[in-house]
DNA sequence: CACTGGAAAATGCCGC
DNA sequence: GCGGCATTTTCCAGTG
């Protein structure tokens, strides 16, 4: 096989994954109008977007420290299972 | 209506708007994912993913100065559609 | 005044800024190193260092939330305070 | 010992070593917020804050290159005070 | 239009 | 030695 189909195939994939990708952040872009669209609605109900934000990050925070403590505590557990548990005397 | 119930609709609208926040902010998550996948799957190729988002933040940039340039176009267009030119007074 | 006068002196800034910065990197590299001692000497007891720092980062995301959730308080607070306070009747 | 105070004394030590890391840390978010203070104060004077990063970034990269080359010399000298040179049996 | 806060990228570190 | 992961730094959009 010759460089010059070498380089066309390479080209094709390169072009592919780079359309994908593409396709990904158009559809990024709009449900991140969508999103604003949501806080401009409710900016026109008379809600503070400030605090409509602040609420959704405390929720998300919320929720990463739950999975973060599953975490811890999955090591804990996998630390127990341990055939020797370390615990150096003294 | 009684204050319990302004709030109690008040609330009922925050959480409508929260939820619907929350929704797009999963969906953008999926996507996001999809976007590292996709850039995973092409480096197991060989590619580099460095070169590759370079490409396609050029890609995008390129695109802006053509959307830029349509605007540009579409003004020059409009002035020209003016019944009075452009001359204006001092 | 020359150019070159003004040169000279913008140069005297900035490289008085730039070592200024690279004295407080200077201080935070040690400190750095400093941290990756004390987990050294905690992984030579037989203390897991990866729990260590799940322990540390679930204390530091603690301390986050509850300044967080004082910034939300705040904007309540505030918002309390305004003159119309924007409820609009159904 | 028993098991009770094997685990107060390991809990001690976890105390200690995550305190002492705590500690590390916080003298490093201080360092941290001087360097911010120091690029906002040359931003003040009108200087770009981007470009004085980059100065820095290209200043530790000759330094590291530099130490490098002591590194090198180092080990030519030591290798020139070597009793038998280098040739080494197959 | 400057500033803050959040997403993305580059870097360095760790384990395998 | 290298790939994956965590941290740090950089960039950019949104806000006032």
């Amino acid at each position: 096989m010759s460089d010059i189909d070498t380089v066309g195939i390479a080209g094709s994939r390169v072009r592919s994954f780079i359309e994908r990708v593409e396709q990904l952040e158009q559809e990024i872009a709009e449900l991140t109008e969508g999103k604003k669209e949501v806080f401009a609605e409710a900016k026109g109900e008379g809600f503070d977007v400030k605090i409509l934000k602040e609420i959704i990050k405390l929720r998300k925070q919320d929720k990463d420290e739950r999975d973060e403590h599953e975490t811890l505590l999955d090591l804990y557990m996998r630390a127990m299972e341990e055939p020797e548990p370390v615990a150096k005397a003294a």
